[in-house]
DNA sequence: CATGAATGAGAATTCATTCAT
DNA sequence: TATGAATGAATTCTCATTCAT
């Protein structure tokens, strides 16, 4: 038993260790860039090795898709939980902008790629992105029930939103924000985000004092 | 004179045409699947040629980069000469998201490309981007200065309105917004980049009573 | 002694099950197109077993090119015994003929596969081929003897023979007789040969009556 | 244009090579031994140059069918015309065993390779052996009307007759005959050949005479 | 000015084979 | 005995680029 454990244990820190070799790779040289051979050369295991844990390239990176909803989508089901829409819906963004700060690799692969989306897209694996957006809408419709963003369709709201957050954080991972100190970009992101929230969904004690 | 000037008009449209046809072919199958070949059959002329117009396929990309900003500029120009600093800032997010929703293969080369920036962003031509974004920056002062955006430094407020309407397009282009009727994307985009104007930059007419 | 059996017989069906596989998947991708992989999978162990068994790809060619010949000999060796040599010479063909359309694997291996000849040609295997040779060639010499086929070589008789069967047989394993039926192609084939031997080796009172 | 036509001639003869080399390769090693690397290193260039000539592997492959088929048609032609059906199907036989034996390479490619015939035979170039095979059918027939190869269906004449002359070549061009001596192989087979015609189409005159 | 011809470098992928367990 | 893991060598094929004409 130990030893089918230990066995499965190691193909699995392997599978982990390609996995986060390509995700490094692809955040450094964009995902075209990247052979299978420099993958293999990073772990230093021969081109072959990789065959053996992934059928092709785009596996690979359908692999990495996967894990960056899995992780996004389990911090949304925390937030999900806030019983006031205002709150929830900053927990949201607060919550999607911390992941594409977090996870900058992920963010690129999942909302910012170019390419491979058609076959990725038809898979089971971006319901995630549906549900989640669904959940978005859902909760902007009962913001906006409630006195925010009116004269807007949920639709545009929703969009405004959500672009927002994924521009704020898509101008520093794409590296269009190299005017800004590096080491003081995350802050000024957050800072950013949460003047986004407290002009478009002041919670309620503040009404009339944000700004 | 006449001759010279011929072969010289000659030249240029020449230029213009391989240009075109790269920005049609980048837009459409993303700057590292598209050759140099396929470039060259597009225009119906051999690879070689391409070569004697542009040093290499590096040299295509910048060339489109300094077009696609020159484009860009120019629109900003006529909105830098509003007097009035909210105005102003509105004309010029608004003119932002228009020049991505007419110009979405230069937008999509100059702000989400992955690659080349390295290269580019060092070059003389970067300096669009900068002026442009000094202008932004400008800007929002002026309007902080007029009561709007406050107790936010102008370094996230800049951050956070670019970022804004960056991000509604770049979901529209790289379509992430596909749960979206793609013949109403761009009307919903307009409309929420006007929702966060109306909340961030509300015209003094409206000041102190927005939400 | 019962333990040492068992282990013997297991692993001589072990061997079988290897050749019985491989003789299929040769025959269906020819030769180079089968993987050891894919042997393996058919019979669902791991290629490395395969080793086990056999030294190298080419050893289970080997291997099935030696069954072939044995059960073609064990089939010559009842033929042999005919006494008429014009009786044997028929027999010989027509199990010949029998034995192409009932084993094609095997003849296909055996008669046709283009490759690794030359390293099987000079092993002591081959002998089989060389020993039935060398009884066609007496079989014809003594039907000559009795006034067949005269005018013509011993040599170029039995090649004529032996060709005629061969190729017949060939056409049809190597799918060049597909505009006949297929269920029909054995029994035109063998009419085909009939036909030859009708012409070539008349039994003694069809003498003179044949054409 | 005399620099055209030379350019063409060049891009020509540049095609020949490469086929010739490949023929040569094709029947030394077996096509699928093959690797364009082999080709490309045998005419002393490099295998991307093969790909100017060449789309694939196969499209050689498919280009040295139709040159074979197109060879063997030209020599049919000349036998088809012969009035006399019997001379006439002995012209065929004959000039087919010929063929095999004066270009063994193109030979083998046509009727003896295992793999592509799937793609090729759709294609339109292996009406050449339909046709060859109708035009072979029906003189079969004519001798039948005249009293050769009595009590034999038509099919099984023409198999049995092809068959023959495929199989006699066949052993030749596969190695199988070197038990003969190499350099009497060809007039050996010739031998053969020609016994089983005067066995199965005596001419006229020697009706009676032959064996 | 334009190009046909050529290629070195490198891409993804497959396979026979070995070896420690 | 059986195998999972690993790999060196090879395969087909593509591409940016150069250069003589």
């Amino acid at each position: 038993m130990a030893i089918v454990d230990r066995k499965l244990r190691e193909k699995a820190e392997m599978r982990s260790r390609i996995l986060e070799s390509a995700k490094a790779l692809f955040a450094e040289d964009g995902f075209q860039n990247v052979s299978i051979r420099k993958i293999a050369e990073k772990i230093e295991y021969s081109p072959a090795t990789i065959y053996l844990y992934f059928q092709d390239k785009d596996a690979i990176l359908f692999a990495l898709h996967n894990e960056g909803f899995r992780d996004l989508f389990t911090r949304q089901k925390h937030q999900a939980k806030i019983a006031d829409p205002v709150a929830r819906l900053r927990g949201l963004l607060e919550g999607y902008l911390e992941f594409a700060l977090q996870e900058p690799e992920y963010y690129d692969l999942m909302f910012m790629l170019f390419t491979p989306l058609p076959k990725i897209i038809k898979t089971a694996e971006w319901r995630y992105g549906r549900r989640a957006y669904r959940m978005l809408v859902k909760t902007v419709a009962e913001c906006q029930a409630k006195g925010h963003m009116m004269n807007t369709s949920t639709d545009a709201a929703a969009l405004g939103l959500w672009g927002a957050v994924h521009g704020i954080a898509s101008l520093l991972i794409r590296q269009r924000a190299s005017m800004l100190p590096a080491d003081k970009q995350a802050d000024i992101a957050r800072e950013a985000t949460l003047m986004l929230e407290n002009h478009l969904l002041p919670f309620p004690a503040d009404a009339g004092l944000h700004s």
